[in-house]
DNA sequence: AACCCGTCCAACCGCATCGAA
DNA sequence: CTTCGATGCGGTTGGACGGGT
């Protein structure tokens, strides 16, 4: 297998191309065709390596190049196809007239990766993230200070303090230690790059519920327009347990639709909604819409109620027994998903 | 005005793959 | 079948640019 020399082993000029070298290798090629790569510069009367001339031609001098912004269409086609092949920049552009595959690499690293990010969702699986345990150290470093805390609480209590007083201060120190939790969720949620997928999906989902909760950030992948979402991926069919964020409509889907989900699925992958209509699914920023930022940590009745009761996290709760099921969510729509029998965290709610 | 910082994107690097000899 | 040159592809880099302080 060999390889090409490196440019500055043949004092070949790198970097930037001048106007002139645009020219130069855009009349070559318009004449003769590219032909052979590597002898091109020479017969363009380029000091470049062949390569650097293909790559340049590939992804900026073709004439059918398409410029500007990414449309909403092109941007749900490179959603759905990279769930569907992953990192095969050439091969979603191929899809795409008009744009390269380092454009739509471009794109994806600078933008859609980060919505995906902001959104919960890894990036890479297009599944919510699962790397909620991540944070696991510091709850375990705030569950022994919430004991100290108590452990002072009752000092207190001893040393005179009314029981009111302890209950107030009691309450402070949950608050506190709520907003500690939510916001090291978060923080991880967005923080981390990568996650393996082998931790438990009830961690995700309330990893990816934390996420939907906590980022203030979180916008759509669009916040002019409705944008259909990972329809498959919104539930996960071996643990029942929905995510936020992207939720059939309404109404029922076919049973056809639901084949296509399956298999889906079953290859773990999602669908950003290429092939469904726009309402088939529901407008993932409508779910979070204006009032899904941070809830007011402090109050938690407030923060219970502020919460987008129509949206989908509350709908997630309809639609599934995670979050309680039926009409009446709890206020607070993720505790089932936080260590269930774990007295600490009982206590909390 | 100067500096800092984050974002964007063109271009490079190195590995993978293909096909001819 | 093996070797090797050519090309394709994906990850990464670094400079330009713009906004904030």
């Amino acid at each position: 297998m060999g390889r090409s020399p490196c440019c500055d082993e043949n004092g070949l000029k790198k970097g930037p191309w001048t106007q002139e070298e645009d020219e130069k290798l855009l009349h070559y090629i318009q004449t003769n065709g590219h032909g052979s790569w590597r002898t091109l510069p020479r017969l363009a009367g380029l000091n470049r390596c062949g390569k650097s001339c293909r790559l340049r031609w590939t992804n900026y001098l073709r004439p059918d190049i398409k410029r500007g912004k990414f449309s909403q269409e092109e941007e749900q086609t490179i959603l759905h196809l990279h769930s569907v092949l992953g990192n095969k920049w050439s091969a979603i552009a191929t899809h795409l007239p008009g744009r390269t595959d380092n454009e739509i690499k471009n794109f994806w690293n600078t933008h859609l990766k980060k919505r995906l990010i902001q959104m919960g969702f890894d990036p890479m699986t297009h599944r919510p993230r699962t790397d909620f345990f991540a944070a696991l150290p510091q709850l375990i470093a705030l569950a022994a200070l919430r004991e100290q805390l108590g452990g002072t609480a009752v000092a207190d209590q001893s040393s005179g303090a009314g029981a009111a007083g302890v209950a107030i201060f009691e309450q402070a120190a949950k608050l506190q230690y709520l907003q500690s939790l939510l916001q090291s969720a978060a923080t991880t949620i967005a923080a981390a790059s990568s996650a393996p997928s082998s931790d438990t999906e009830a961690a995700g989902a309330a990893a990816l519920a934390l996420g939907a909760i906590c980022s203030p950030q979180l916008t759509a992948l669009d916040s002019s327009t409705t944008t259909t979402a990972p329809v498959s991926s919104s539930v996960d069919n071996a643990s029942g347990q929905l995510l936020p964020c992207t939720f059939p409509a309404e109404a029922p889907v076919s049973s056809e639709e639901d084949e296509t989900k399956n298999q889906q699925q079953q290859t773990g992958l999602s669908s950003y909604g290429l092939s469904c209509r726009a309402d088939d699914v529901v407008d993932v920023f409508a779910c979070h819409g204006g009032n899904s930022s941070l809830p007011a940590l402090t109050d938690l009745s407030d923060a219970a109620s502020n919460l987008p009761v129509d949206g989908c996290i509350m709908r997630s709760a309809t639609a599934s027994s995670s979050f309680g099921g039926g009409s009446s969510c709890s206020p607070l729509p993720w505790p089932e998903l936080f260590f269930p029998d774990d007295p600490f965290i009982t206590d909390f709610l």
